[in-house]
RNA sequence: GCGCCUGUAGCUCAGUCGGAUAGAGCAUCGGAUUUCUAAUCCGAGGGUCGGGGGUUCGAAUCCCUCUAGGCGCGCCA
């Protein structure tokens, strides 16, 4: 017998129910997870949404409805609180029936995008110096973006954007020449916008040693920033699918200016955009007045090339200093005939590192900057990504690099982490004792107040994912897998896995590997490794 | 001066986009292990959601205003 394949998401189970009571179910509509269990486990607004329209009071619509909803085999309680709350209790046959899906390696995927295509640029550093740890966050977060993405059916592909021409490249090219001549004796200064790092002193040692000539210089010292910086990328376990250079989209920078001539007008010997038009604060210089196109006529070109790629939706993660650079992006990408409501600009606000309480003043160009290799190197990979994905992007984010080493033994990404180990340790015991696993066993047995918490923390997971994908937040799944561990944890304290009773053994096994699977999907969306021991 | 972000428990932060008695971790205090990993569990205290006004059945959330902090404001990116 075949049925139309039920939907994980139990908030759209619950929904498709009220629908059969209501023709016309408003957009605002919510089934929302209760926290607290003592009202429930999922509740519905929709009482005061009818209400409204309706113009009558939302309890009696609310009590109109629980009478009608309690029938449905899938509660085992229907209540009506507060001013107009239903809230609903899920009965344990339900509970099961949903588990039961959860052993599947796919578990959580859910289908928003509609495979459509989506392209989130990230990080996009200048090739000037090392990554540091603003970037950091960039990075962690928009790997972590695209993987939840993808896990919701979209099309998503992952960019890095190269700016390796124009002045700062120019710029990086003068202070290394300085820090040559450094080296060989002769007059040398550091432009005053230039990179004081030490790695260009480094790197000037680098040249002189292997006798690199002098026609190689600037190639050489491109590439080889270029190249440490995705070697950091790698070691930080983030995946590119793209890494594209703005020398590439020279040619078309002419084309740009074509579209955009009919808002620009010369002043002081340059080329202005009058991005005025667009809700900018000031108009800016395209073109400077010594023949130089800015940055922007590249940048144009580049999303006009991934429009022309067939991505209906960019999204782009900047720093906290771009803030005042997307109304003139939106501004030209408007000219260029796109829609601007397509680029989507998420901030990665700033990161304050402190160290014993003190903060560390990050300037990439004056060289004062910690690297995200020396973060990496004093917490972990898994630790940082963790940490760094805990806070939305919006919040700025402060840490002391002593006191996250001091705590990391209390640090919830080795809690989370430990979950799963533990888990991994209980199967193992039960594949030394040969306690093969059944493929249908008897869950009606789970019936304590930690399995069925823990069951009612997994098969929420398809409505979280949901959730944080809509609204392009991967930190929620932070919390949950916070609250998926202590439900796990508090299990373990309580009911014991592996028993003489097979039956019980069988089922709690199935509990364990449904929430390691869980457990898995998430920390592998925010890139985070799930380790077989610890 | 203009723009963006932030202000929620001692600290670091969530709060499913307007819903119920505002939550978690850390820290503090008090308990728990002869059994599958104590990197664990159970419990307690702790709040004028920066202030004020407005919108409505209902506001931490939306609007106005004040205030505090951070960042940005280049013919750099």
């Amino acid at each position: 017998m075949t049925r139309p394949k039920r939907d994980i998401m139990i908030s759209r189970q619950i929904t498709d129910l009220i629908k059969e009571h209501v023709a016309d179910i408003p957009v605002q509509h919510e089934i929302s997870f209760i926290q607290d269990p003592k009202f429930g486990d999922y509740s519905s607004n929709i009482a005061f949404l009818l209400a409204k329209i309706e113009n009558r009071a939302a309890t009696d619509i609310a009590n109109e409805l629980k009478d009608k909803l309690s029938k449905y085999p899938i509660f085992s309680n229907v209540s009506v609180a507060g001013r107009g709350f239903i809230n609903f209790t899920l009965a344990r046959d339900f509970l099961i029936s949903q588990i039961s899906a959860a052993d599947q390696n796919d578990f959580g995927k859910v289908n928003i995008g509609n495979q459509e295509k989506i392209l989130v640029e990230y990080i996009s550093a200048n090739p000037t110096g090392p990554l540091n740890v603003v970037q950091a966050r960039a990075g962690a977060f928009g790997n972590a973006l695209v993987n939840l993405l993808r896990y919701v059916n979209y099309d998503a592909v992952s960019e890095y954007y190269i700016n390796n021409t124009g002045t700062q490249i120019e710029m990086l090219y003068e202070s290394l020449l300085a820090r040559i001549n450094e080296f060989n004796d002769k007059p040398s200064l550091i432009p005053e916008n230039g990179y004081h790092g030490l790695y260009l002193k480094e790197l000037a040692r680098q040249i002189l040693d292997n006798k690199i000539p002098q026609d190689q210089w600037q190639n050489y010292l491109l590439e080889t920033i270029i190249a440490r910086q995705k070697d950091t990328i790698n070691k930080f376990g983030l995946h590119f699918d793209n890494f594209v250079r703005e020398s590439t989209f020279i040619p078309r920078r002419e084309q740009v200016l074509e579209k955009l001539k009919s808002y620009t007008y010369r002043k002081d010997g340059a080329l202005w955009f009058k991005s005025t038009d667009f809700k900018d604060s000031e108009d800016r210089v395209i073109i400077t007045a010594n023949g130089r196109p800015t940055y922007i006529l590249s940048d144009l070109a580049y999303h006009w090339d991934k429009f022309d790629r067939g991505f209906t939706t960019l999204i782009n993660i900047w720093g906290p200093d771009h803030h005042g650079y997307i109304a003139r992006m939106h501004g030209g990408i408007k000219v260029l005939g796109f829609n601007p409501e397509r680029l989507i600009v998420i901030i990665a606000q700033q990161v304050t590192l402190l160290r014993n309480k003190e903060k560390i003043v990050m300037s990439k160009r004056a060289g004062e900057f910690i690297t995200l290799e020396e973060v990496m190197n004093e917490i972990g990979p898994d630790a940082l990504k963790f940490f760094l994905l805990m806070r939305r992007p919006s919040q700025h984010l402060e840490f002391d690099l002593a006191l996250a080493q001091k705590t990391s033994q209390e640090n919830p990404v080795y809690y989370v982490q430990y979950a799963y180990a533990r888990i991994n340790s209980i199967i193992k015991n039960a594949l030394e004792k040969n306690l093969s696993e059944s493929t249908k066993p008897d869950l009606t047995i789970l019936e304590s107040d930690t399995e069925q918490a823990l069951i009612k923390m997994i098969i929420h997971f398809p409505d979280l994912i949901a959730a944080s994908a809509k609204h392009f937040e991967p930190h929620h799944l932070i919390y949950y897998l916070i609250q998926l561990a202590t439900a796990f944890h508090a299990f373990y304290e309580k009911v014991r896995v592996i028993t003489d009773d097979a039956t019980e053994t069988q089922a709690r096994l199935y509990l364990c590997q449904c929430t390691q699977k869980v457990i898995q999907n998430a920390l592998s969306i925010l890139g985070v490794s799930a380790p077989e021991k610890m």
